[in-house]
DNA sequence: CAAATAGTTTCAGCCAATGAAATAATGATG
DNA sequence: CATCATTATTTCATTGGCTGAAACTATTTG
């Protein structure tokens, strides 16, 4: 059943025997979850017979969101990404840990022609790359400088990843990531990217430790 | 199950006993949904031992939203969103069909001091709203210049909201909503609002229509 | 410290979910 | 147009897993 829902999330729009077939299920009982979700609106059934996710589960999604365990990360990061944007003109995300992977939840596209996109629900393996690393850095004192990780190519070659962690409560809460052209971030670029990967990564630490007026 | 999951995604964040309760179930049953939810990545429980919506579900969510069927629609209609706040000052949303509800799935917010926010993810009635009347609107043929719909105080008092029905292929597939405070929106202004309401709502649907290049 | 409240474990009973198979609808191909 | 292949849907007898009462533990409160 939840398997169902994975699969047609993930796969964006699927017909019933092939939902079936990568959820491992038969048809008949594939058929049947299929509909239940429907009816509860997770999904809807385009006029082809396509399955794909529905009004309900986009709202639950975007209502937790806004008020869920997310919405003070990305309210106190959101106006950080922007700044680094602005600082790097390379496209800011903001990642959290979803078991072995992780999972970006937030951007501010970088404004040049080339850029990166589209990252914003994906995941990737924590094993080898720098989020990975920076998700998984003992978390440093409060106030204290992240480390910032580095890392060419890991998921897509040409991408260059610069990375530090958030930290709030004596726990790594999140990475700030910073992503680009491999060309474009290299020698003193890197540097100076690295320097504001760091300076926004501790800034948005202490906005979490301090709720403070900042935000909308 | 499924109804746990909505209880916790509506309610952002409960103690097993309360989620229990809201879904009708026996603590113990309860307890084993959500703690199968929790390691699916669906919930978290924090260390209070609250539940709250987990980052695979956020993931889907995030996902969906970029790629499923509501990927067209939003990126036909965030510039939209966006003129439409430049001409009216007030803030505008997406709203689509969720069984009896409408739900609002993107916004572009006003600049204004005072101003309508935070509705994203959220639901409202189709009876008796604007935007209501302007999802149940008999489909016009495409082109033609879509009916506004107005109201106020329907969901909270005050608010008033200028509607209009973006059509494609023969149905109406979501509504251009405008939402501020009443004393702004009447007289001239609520007329010239409805008019850009109008237009924009008209732009959308021929978008959508014509996938030509404007977007990202 | 007692008493109430919240969370967790166990387990026998039973019912609702299962999936094989048959049927209908759809759509490819010669 | 007939035939075959594929996909969707319905049916129903069987049983495995889910259920939830009850007992127990942990935590909070007065």
């Amino acid at each position: 059943m939840l398997n169902l829902l994975d699969t047609v999330a993930s796969t964006g729009t699927v017909s019933l025997t092939a939902a079936a077939e990568q959820a491992d299920l038969p048809t008949s009982t594939a058929l049947r979850h299929l509909r239940l979700l429907t009816n509860r609106g997770y999904l809807t059934k385009d006029e082809q017979g396509l399955y794909s996710v529905g009004p309900a589960f986009v709202r639950m999604a975007l209502a937790s969101y806004q008020r869920g365990p997310y919405a003070r990360l990305t309210n106190a990061a959101q106006p950080g990404l922007e700044q680094l944007v602005d600082a790097t003109e390379e496209s800011a995300y903001l990642a959290v840990r979803d078991g072995a992977e992780a999972v970006y939840i937030s951007t501010a596209e970088s404004r040049r022609a080339i850029r990166h996109v589209g990252w914003v629900g994906r995941g990737v393996p924590l094993e080898g790359t720098a989020v990975g690393l920076a998700l998984l850095d003992d978390p440093q004192p409060l106030g204290s400088r992240p480390r910032v990780h580095c890392n060419t190519g890991a998921i897509e070659p040409d991408v260059t990843a610069v990375v530090a962690p958030v930290v709030a409560t004596e726990q790594v809460m999140a990475a700030i990531s910073l992503l680009g052209p491999a060309n474009r971030l290299s020698g003193k670029r890197l540097h100076n990217a690295a320097e504001a990967v760091a300076d926004i990564a501790l800034e948005v630490s202490l906005n979490l430790a301090s709720p403070d007026q900042s935000s909308r």
